[in-house]
DNA sequence: TCCATTTCGAGAGCAGTGCTCTCACTTAAG
DNA sequence: CTTAAGTGAGAGCACTGCTCTCGAAATGGA
C-alpha cells in the first residue's frame, strides 16, 4: 500500500477501479461467460485495446474480481461474527454460516466465479489464498474461542482420522495460530474442514439449483445443516 | 425409444452420436469454456452449419452432454453399490461415495460442466432431472434397504426438521416410492440430503482446488468424511 | 417408375469476441 | 529542456456462434 503521488498514477488507481467496477456490474447482470472487455471498454468510453494497460487479459481482470469477491464474503461473514454475542459460540457459528448464504444469494454470479467452476483453464493465483481463507478462519476463530473457554466437546468419531490427515491439520493449524485456533484439537480441525465443505456444498447446490422441485426454498434444509453441522464441531 | 428405420435416420444417428463423442474429447480437452461448435466440426470434417442440423445451439449441445454425464455418473455410482454385498450398508455406502469422486475425478471437465456454474442462463431443462436423481436415488436406496433390515438408526438432532422440512422431505418419499425408499423416515431423508450436499461440496472443493495447500491429497479427508457422513445418516 | 417433398451439407456472411500492433500524444523524470 | 515512459485510439488478425441461401440427395406417395 504505498502512497499515491503522481496525478498519473492517482487517474490510473481510479481507472482501475473504474474498470472493475463495470465489470463487476456486468457480471452481475449476465455472468461471467459474458463478459466482454470489449462491452467493459464500452461502457466506460474508451477504446478496448485501453483496457488491456490495465488488465493484461480478460483472465487477470477475472481474478482480481475474484480476489475482491473473496475479500467482500470474508468482510461480511467476519462483521456477521463480530456482531453475534462474542460468549454464545453457536449464534456466532448461525451468523457465519447465513452470512456466506446471503452473500451468495445476494450476488449469485460473483459466488459462481468463485466457488463455481475455475474459469479459464484452472489458475490458482497466490494472490487469492489470503482472502480466500478468510471464511474458513471464521469458522476456527468461533471453534478455538469455545475450546479456550472449555465449552468444545468434539463428538466421537466412529473412526479417528489417520495419521497423514492429522498432519494435514496440523499443518494448517500451524499457518494459523495467530487467528485464534491456539490449542485447538486437530479432530476438530478436520471437522471444520468437513462441515466447510458441506456449507458451501448445499449453498452451491441452492444457487445452481440442484435442489429445484425438492428443497426448493432452501431456508429450512439450510438452517437444519447449519444446526447439524455446530453439532459435528461440537459447539455447544 | 423408436426403431431406426430407414438409412437416413440410420446415418443421423449415428452422426449425433459422433459429434457428442468430438464434443465430449474437446471437453475433457480444454474445458466446456473453450468447447467450440466449429472445432468440433473441423475434426469431423464437415461444416460448422451442419452441425445446426443436428444440434439447435452450442447450450443444446452442452444439455445433451450434461444428460449423458448425469447417466455415467448416475451409472458408475449404482454400478459400484451393487458390487457390495448387498447386506453390508456401510460398505455399499462407502462404495457409492468413492464411485461419485472417482467418477469426477477421472472426468473432472464434465464435472464441472454439471456440478459447476451453471453454463449459460441454465434453464434446467426437465429431460436431465431424471438423470440427475440417480446418484441421490442410491443413496435413499442404501438408507431404504437399512431400514427395512431394522438397521437404520437416524441420530437424534438436536432440532428436529420443521414441518415445511418435513413436508419436502415428504414429497421426495412420494415421489421415490418405487425405488426403494418406502417407510423411510423423514429425519433419514432430510439426512440424506445434507451429506449429499456434503460430499458434492467436498468433491467439488477437491476438483476445483480449493483444498489445495491444505487437505491435498484429500483421499483421508473424503474417506473421513464418508465415514462421518454415514453416521450422520444412521448407518451401522 | 416418376415426382414432389423433406432433409442435408456447404459456403458466404454478419456481428461479435480476445488480443496485438502501430502511431500520436501527454506526462514524468533527469 | 529534453528524453523516456506511459497512455489512448484505431486498424487488424484469427476466432467464435449463428443465419441464410443454394444445390444435391434421400424419401415416400402416385
Amino acid at each position: 500500500m504505498s502512497a499515491i503521488r503522481t496525478a498519473r498514477e492517482r487517474a490510473r488507481a481510479e481507472l482501475t477501479r473504474e474498470i472493475k467496477e463495470e465489470a463487476r456490474r456486468a457480471l452481475a447482470a449476465s455472468g461471467a461467460h459474458d463478459l466482454s472487455l470489449r462491452a467493459v471498454a464500452r461502457a466506460l468510453g474508451m477504446a478496448s485495446s485501453a483496457v488491456y494497460r490495465y488488465f493484461p487479459s480478460r483472465d487477470e481482470l477475472l481474478t482480481a474480481l475474484i480476489i475482491d469477491a473473496y475479500d467482500a464474503l470474508g468482510h461480511d461473514v467476519e462483521t456477521a461474527d463480530g456482531a453475534a454475542p462474542p460468549g454464545d459460540f453457536r449464534a456466532r457459528w448461525r451468523a457465519a454460516c447465513g452470512a456466506v448464504r446471503d452473500w451468495a444469494r445476494r450476488t449469485p454470479h460473483e459466488y459462481a466465479l468463485v466457488y463455481g467452476s475455475p474459469v479459464p483453464g484452472y489458475q490458482a493465483p497466490e494472490a487469492t489464498i489470503g482472502s480466500a481463507a478468510r471464511v474458513p478462519v471464521v469458522l476456527l476463530r468461533i471453534a478455538g474461542a469455545a475450546h479456550a473457554a472449555g465449552e468444545l466437546t468434539v463428538p466421537a468419531a466412529a473412526r479417528p482420522p489417520g495419521d497423514r490427515l492429522v498432519g494435514q491439520a496440523r499443518r494448517v493449524a500451524e499457518r494459523l495460530t495467530d487467528v485464534g485456533t491456539l490449542g485447538l484439537p486437530y479432530d476438530a480441525i478436520v471437522r471444520i474442514a468437513t462441515v466447510w465443505t458441506q456449507l458451501f456444498g448445499l449453498i452451491g447446490f441452492e444457487l445452481f439449483g440442484h435442489l429445484a422441485n425438492t428443497f426448493d426454498p432452501a431456508d429450512e434444509l439450510f438452517a437444519y445443516s447449519v444446526e447439524q453441522m455446530a453439532d459435528a464441531v461440537g459447539l455447544p
